[in-house]
DNA sequence: GTATTTTGTTCGTAAGTCGAACAATCTGCC
DNA sequence: GGCAGATTGTTCGACTTACGAACAAAATAC
């Protein structure tokens, strides 16, 4: 199926070198050639289609200072993008988002209700807006959906917040904007996002933990492949059990991990408002440490180790089962990290914690609007041609 | 670095026809040309390639009853094997497996102790008593060590039941028997061949639990690849937390599954020697529903409703994070589980638990000489006639 | 015994990669 | 300014592979 003819060949490499400019940005012909392996006249083919497809272009000087004729720079076309769509409780974020990860245009339009026809309706408005008197050429829309989507069909499952159930997303969305689209986990993007671009770039084994206001999410890559399990709902780390008997979660059972960590209680605790939660990690910080004539806070200390605490369980677990090189850690999950004195991994076992490295996130607000736009440029970097003509 | 040059393609042929005829036996040329989708001069090349190599072998008839040119059975060639070696705490299990998962010979050895000297003497002299007189072509040596072995230059980390520490096994036995060899942990080994020939056939996404005399292990298939994490230690599911604070475990944490579940619990609880952990599952069947004059059990089932509840909290997050098809269970967990009423799975995230099965092991006694022996098998596999020419 | 069906074989064509030879274009040095 | 040296782009022939059409082979169907 996948591979016989020898136009498989040139599909591969067509693939190969795509993808090395998407994730390390622009380089000249010259190393593309050192860095890929091909020959030289191969390689001038295979830059000469992308460059017929209108996905690259490559400008002559460079001078590098060295000796030798002058290796042409081949970089990403500028005015080729995807559309990112995130609907979230109170309103929808809409990006274009260029090849290679860089975000053009990021609007949020708040919403009177989370119901399908006006969430759709939104976001097809504003992507026309968006384009209007633009050359952009749109290859496609991804959308961020913060519940659980059917790989396949793009189908939504469930998504708590939103208030949808067995929503066909994908073909609605197909129908109001045009656009070939596809929908994925909000968290799992956002963990595709940091593992191209941010702090978990170049790692094959990865596990990636995000909370948010509306609970805990996760994914992980695994072999450097992401993980989507047989139906594409794998990576709920927040439905993992910290606590047997703990508190119910919406989920039906008791004592997940989002259940008994979640991010109201320790903007409760320092007394901020949901819409501070960026202030969060250093309010903790100061709080703890003192600042100012105040003392350090003590009972937020305790409350804090023992989030922390309950957050080991979860991480310890997933590093026993999945054996990554590092953990990314996101959201208030990063601020509670950075708070606490705990070492996450501590329990682990041994040969394994060894090798582990605990980070924050690297990207910021833009995280999911890079993460939906991956949706697309995954299925680009494939089989660039194929996609282009009507794959 | 994998696949530029035409030669390319036909090495993925290759390994393509060998894999499918190790995984699904032996079949005739047409079915061969329909179920991989080559043309029918390149299948004979193919073919053609492979008997050259003698991996494979083509017998004339196969008379199907329908019209037309019969077409000739290609099936694997009879005398290729790998040696399988495994290790215990008493004994040494030493096995030829063929090429598709035959065994052809299985001794065990008992050994006076574990050094690592006596283990690779007494193997390696096993193998040239079994190979003494015999034809056969021996590709390599596969052993499964219970404990964590670092993938790459297959070193045992730590075997706590052989007592073994930073032991270089694959360089002492590659010295000591003059074969290429590979090593992994023993449950991974046996997921495998579950995955490939038993319980867990064709499912691309798998979780495998196996509870023993020594202890609770696993592994798991994602996308239908093996995970093996970034060392090579993934799969550790006896070391997940089932009771956070609970019994201490050997690993220096506390409450792992392990810990908490154990056979020798099971065994006591119905008055069985260790060496009768294979009558366990009936035994404990037979006493829950009350056989001849005696009553049910009530103080057994107890202990088994709380062993399985402690197991399902495991299996619920092994499954919100993995998103299998299926779980596979073995040895005292199936017993437990075909003994308890609990659902397994029933905790877990509506939309992932809907898409699971939990099955029991299918392979018996030599389920780990066949997975050893998959290490063998998936170096040639992958590259039949370079692994044949010395790669 | 002949027509039909299915499969193996042969051979010409197309696609793709590589490597050698040559051309182009820089730096460095006098 | 001109020439040697270095590096890279370009052209072209050789090689490998796969495919498909035409033909041959060997069974069943009638």
């Amino acid at each position: 199926m996948t591979s016989q003819t020898t136009e498989d060949l040139r599909r591969r490499n067509l693939s190969r070198v795509l993808t090395l400019l998407h994730e390390e940005g622009a380089r000249s012909r010259a190393e593309l050639t050192r860095e890929v392996g091909l020959s030289r006249s191969t390689m001038a083919g295979v830059v000469a289609e992308l460059i017929g497809l209108g996905l690259v272009t490559e400008s002559t000087p460079a001078l590098t200072g060295g000796a030798g004729r002058p290796s042409g720079v081949v970089r990403l076309a500028e005015d080729v993008v995807a559309v990112a769509v995130n609907p979230e409780v109170d309103a929808v974020h809409v990006g274009l988002v260029g090849l290679g990860g860089r975000v053009v245009k990021h609007v949020r339009i708040e919403t009177p209700d989370t119901e399908v026809a006006t969430v759709v309706g939104l976001a097809a408005a504003t992507v026309r807006g968006m384009l209007a008197g633009d050359s952009a050429r749109v290859l496609g829309l991804g959308l961020a959906i913060p519940g659980q989507v059917r790989i396949g069909d793009g189908v939504v499952r469930q998504a708590t917040h939103l208030g949808w159930s067995e929503v066909p997303i994908v073909d609605e969305v197909t129908k109001a904007t045009g656009l070939r689209s596809w929908a994925a986990n909000a968290a799992t993007l956002a963990m595709r996002a940091e593992s191209r671009f941010g702090a978990g770039k170049g790692v094959a084994d990865l596990v990636y933990l995000i909370g948010g206001a509306s609970g805990v999410g996760g994914g992980a890559v695994v072999a450097g492949q992401l993980l989507t399990g047989a139906a594409g709902y794998a990576g709920e780390f927040g439905h993992t059990v910290v606590r047997p008997g703990g508190a119910r979660c919406h989920c039906g059972a008791a004592g997940c991990l989002e259940a008994e960590v979640d991010q109201a209680t320790l903007l409760a605790a320092v007394g901020l408002d949901a819409a501070d939660a960026g202030r969060l990690g250093r309010e903790l910080t100061e709080r703890l440490a003192g600042r100012g004539d105040e003392d350090p806070d003590s009972a937020l200390a305790g409350l804090v180790e023992e989030l922390a605490g309950l957050l080991a369980v979860a991480v310890r677990n997933a590093v026993n089962v999945l054996n990554p090189q590092a953990i990314v850690l996101s959201g208030f999950l990063a601020a509670l990290r950075d708070a606490a004195p705990v070492d996450l991994v501590g329990d682990a076992v041994a040969s394994i914690r060894e090798g582990v490295e605990v980070r924050d996130a690297a990207l910021g607000e833009e995280q999911l609007m890079i993460g939906a736009a991956e949706l697309v440029w995954a299925e680009l970097l494939a089989d660039p041609a194929g996609f282009l003509l009507g794959g």
